[in-house]
DNA sequence: GAATTTTCCGGGAACGATTGCGTAAATAAA
DNA sequence: TTTATTTACGCAATCGTTCCCGGAAAATTC
């Protein structure tokens, strides 16, 4: 009978009260003494403690998150994580996230504006203590965001940003990493250089187009808006790449060169010219932003656009614990830019 | 004076009690009218869930998980989420723990005991409801694994799972996939067929290499000792793969094939025999397990053991929920076995 | 019309921790 | 010796919910 009883138990953490009552003492006295108040003797504390290692004793996180209401975790919304850009930046963040002692939720928008939104307020009802987003592709309505973030919610941007809401973001200089890849394209010799871009909602899409037509333009090239493709979703269906680069390939004359201005693009433009049966860069020559490690595996080594993407994640983090951790409301934001590097197969 | 104040305030949430406050009603008749009791009027309810609607009143995850002394949330130890297997596993995973209202904590081992005991710890003490795990190829000492099984923690191991500790498990066909592969090398003729396993800890390791034996038995060859290289840091370590296929390309006869044992030896081997200006699979042909996408995109083009990760992801989780809230103590644990997919370039 | 049953709601403890305040005993200062 | 100050601890409120009781008013039964 009590040895069913106690199979039919749940496993129940020790508590504060159970060393209270076993060492009779109050609650009270125990909590100062785990937390070594001067108000506790020498001797008590010493009992208690011992009492509490030997028991393994954790004071509950979720008992501290509702007396503090903070629940020391940290939301991340990310296209997907399958995507070494985005797994990159995850583990910056990690790094500096469970150091200070904060949990982090990670979740994925799979460019999907309806996902996002689904995701943002199940983050939120699970109060989050603030919030990391690099938005998608298809995001063009920030009310969520924004109220969100005028509720007092502290976010940091990073990769993706808006403009319209004031607050940290940490990006790279976008239009100088596609302005070196288009040079890097023109240097060879190429001159119709195509472009496969994001989504057109994206300030990152707009400053990369920017500056691959920067870069033309240089050049005494102008741009032809034939030449440039947006993908709504980002790459993320492969059919979308596949008009883009059908589109491009039946114009006459072809495009000589293609500059892809995100991952997903970049690998989904490779792949779309190999179905065709396309050499890559002997009929068409392909660049674009990519931070996957396989690139130098590929069949046809790629110069690529790479982003510190450790890096951002540590830097977005920092800036969001200070938010979180300010004592007053914080009025300065900044923005942090940091540099790409164009990666050739030989210097890697 | 006032604004001074309101500036400096943080944002607070609406609680039940504002709503009973304002509708002058207990707490308790809130609470009661917002669950849909039979105890409150309809009157009530009406403008009770009117009001909460109104001020978008979102009861306080934390207080719940205090009362109900669940938080709602699994935790994920993988090796890396850089790595297309487990990103889709969780992917897997994330489609039905939050289906049903769970969060999914996903931690990192990198390949490294210390982190994984580390990252367990951190875990329970964020009192977890479950756990998934896929341990570390560094993992030799189940101490810390048991005792929280044993105290009661909800466990599904899936991919790299352990012996003795008996809990629901998730798995594909390790043998019978390391069978098809090596056989699908033989069939092309190849003999001298090496193999780079992971970790000899893993058991997933000990059944790819079996499988891999038997496939050379089959064609009357004797495995030879000398052809297989066990990588401890499953590949996560470059130098250790460098290791292991120069040993191998020293071996008189050299082999005239390698089958790598998991997604990051696979292209770790790839990228050695690159740097050794060897043709695959010309000089030597490359098999293994991986889920890349970008396989189709790689100068060699490989055939590989594809594993149903988001499915893998999907049963262990359910698994675990079924663990968790289970209302007696779960004593019949079953292995579900899935089946991997041999792909080859052609039939891709 | 009295007795009984329903209906509807409030009081208050509980979940596990922290912390301001009060206070008895011990010690120091007068 | 008297008064003031420490020292060392306990009481109780608090965080936001739920839920067991208990009870007044309304509805029903006889």
């Amino acid at each position: 009978m009590k040895a069913h009883a106690v199979k039919e138990m749940k496993y129940k953490a020790t508590t504060i009260k159970d060393i209270a009552k076993a060492l009779n003492l109050s609650t009270s006295t125990v909590s100062r003494a785990l937390r070594d108040s001067h108000e506790i003797s020498a001797a008590t504390k010493q009992v208690v403690l011992e009492y509490a290692a030997r028991l393994n004793f954790q004071p509950n996180p979720i008992a501290l998150s509702l007396k503090e209401r903070k629940s020391h975790s940290i939301g991340v919304i990310v296209a997907e994580i399958a995507n070494s850009f985005f797994s990159q930046i995850i583990n910056g963040i990690e790094s500096v996230a469970n150091e200070q002692g904060y949990t982090v939720i990670i979740s994925q928008s799979h460019e999907n504006f309806e996902k996002e939104v689904r995701t943002l307020q199940y983050l939120a009802s699970r109060s989050i203590d603030g919030l990391l987003i690099s938005v998608s592709s298809a995001t063009n309505d920030l009310q969520q965001l924004k109220s969100l973030h005028q509720s007092g919610l502290p976010i940091v941007f990073f990769d993706r940003t808006v403009e319209d809401i004031n607050t940290h973001k940490v990006v790279v200089d976008n239009y100088q990493g596609a302005y070196n890849a288009t040079q890097h394209l023109l240097e060879q010799g190429y001159r119709r250089i195509a472009c496969v871009a994001n989504s057109e909602h994206l300030n990152i899409t707009r400053e990369r187009v920017g500056g691959y037509m920067a870069a033309l333009q240089q050049y005494k090239l102008k741009p032809d808006p034939k030449m440039i493709k947006y993908c709504f979703h980002g790459g993320m269906l492969l059919n979308e790449v596949e008009t883009a680069v059908n589109e491009l390939i039946k114009l006459k004359p072809k495009p000589e060169a293609i500059f892809a201005t995100s991952d997903k693009l970049t690998t989904g433009c490779m792949r779309i010219l190999k179905r065709h049966k396309i050499a890559v860069p002997k009929t068409i020559a392909l660049t674009g932003f990519s931070n996957s490690e396989l690139i130098e595996l590929l069949h046809a080594p790629l110069t690529v656009v790479q982003q510190p993407a450790f890096e951002m994640g540590q830097v977005a983090t920092e800036l969001l614990l200070q938010l979180i951790e300010s004592k007053r409301p914080v009025k300065d934001f900044k923005t942090i830019k940091l540099q790409t590097r164009l990666v050739s197969p030989e210097n890697k």
